[in-house]
DNA sequence: AAAGCAGACAACCGCAAAGTC
DNA sequence: CGACTTTGCGGTTGTCTGCTT
């Protein structure tokens, strides 16, 4: 709808800029200017970036001739400028993750942006909160079930929504199909903290990787919850559209055009990865073609690391070879689902 | 054609953690 | 060790745009 072209029709806005609530500001120039970016702002902090790199943003932001402070041009930066960015729209594989994350991670849109490569956390919680909650919960009116409904004795087929915290649950989804662990073959519901689902599991690089853990409004682990991976995969192999369409039938985004991140030079931020490619006037997602040194991407399922076991962040693009187009989505949902620190939120 | 509405998204605000002096 | 600064995060607001009435 929007153009994603802003800071044409940027108002004249003064502000004093205080980072600390109040508590003092050594800027200088107390009048800074607020709202909308020109593009001769973001020429001005783009020329800086590319040439000296990330450093102190207040330093930044006076260095640069901006009359912004330093919050400001960092939020620039990170959210429009920074040439790893990819844009258009979310990919149905990147929906499905997200909301997969979402139901694992809650509001921690940083740590969901860091697993989803070119993307933002504030675009996500845009997205999240303009398009996934709104589906999710026209979806949930319809539905038979209710959010507080943790009555997993009966099997029933998936339904899914959002709890007033914005954390999705799915509840009766598929029963038969997940709750295939005979270990948990009752799906009965379980307490979160219980499950010793505190802070962090008792070893962080040793997590319960066998366990998905999605919880409803009440905290209490949905019916749908205990299964492995593997089940998990063979459960995804047989339902290639997943959660997603057994959420609400997303997936109404036509033909997905060649995209190509980056720009169309090789761009080298001082502080930042190199990433290669041309980009493409058309919006939308598929086929672009990342630097991945590590080529490590939810992969490596005996990796220690948290990062390696669900994917890299948005720091770690850069080296060989990864395209996009080729993720493997699968692979990356079922490794999230390992995510060893797994904060059970009291919504 | 104008007004109203809703979607999408950029940007601000407040807070907290981390870092520095 | 405390004060101050910087950075990062999530919630919220503001603005633009396209659609509908």
């Amino acid at each position: 709808m929007r153009k994603p072209d802003h800071g044409i029709m940027v108002k004249e806005k003064l502000m004093s800029c205080n980072n600390n609530g109040g508590k003092g500001n050594n800027n200088s120039n107390n009048k800074l200017r607020k709202g909308l970016w020109s593009p001769e702002e973001d020429e001005k902090l783009m020329n800086y970036m590319l040439t000296n790199g990330q450093g102190c943003w207040s330093d930044i932001a006076r260095n640069a001739g901006l009359q912004r402070c330093g919050k400001s041009c960092r939020l620039r930066w990170i959210n429009y400028l920074r040439p790893d960015l990819k844009r258009g729209a979310f990919s149905p594989q990147e929906e499905e993750l997200i909301i997969h994350l979402h139901s694992i991670l809650g509001n921690r849109w940083s740590q969901i942006a860091a697993r989803l490569p070119g993307r933002t956390d504030n675009e996500i919680k845009n997205f999240w909160n303009s398009t996934i909650k709104k589906r999710l919960k026209n979806n949930n009116t319809t539905s038979t079930s209710s959010p507080n409904n943790s009555d997993s004795s009966e099997l029933k087929t998936t339904t899914a929504g959002v709890n007033m915290g914005g954390t999705i649950f799915l509840q009766e989804y598929d029963v038969s199909a997940i709750c295939m662990d005979s270990s948990s073959s009752s799906c009965s519901s379980m307490q979160a903290p219980n499950m010793g689902l505190g802070t962090h599991v008792a070893n962080p690089f040793n997590p319960p990787i066998d366990h998905q853990n999605i919880f409803d409004v009440n905290g209490v682990l949905s019916s749908s919850s205990v299964f492995t991976i593997q089940q998990q995969q063979q459960q995804q192999q047989q339902e290639q559209v997943g959660v997603i369409e057994n959420i609400g039938g997303f997936g109404d985004y036509g033909v997905m055009e060649p995209y190509v991140m980056g720009l169309e030079n090789d761009l080298s931020v001082p502080g930042l990865e190199v990433m290669r490619g041309v980009e493409n006037s058309n919006y939308g997602v598929s086929d672009y073609v990342l630097e991945n040194k590590n080529n490590q991407y939810c992969n490596n399922s005996t990796s220690n690391s948290v990062e390696e076991l669900v994917g890299v962040g948005n720091h770690h693009w850069e080296g060989e070879s990864f395209k996009m187009g080729e993720l493997d989505w699968e692979g990356l949902l079922a490794n999230v689902s390992s995510l060893p620190y797994l904060d059970f939120q009291v919504q």
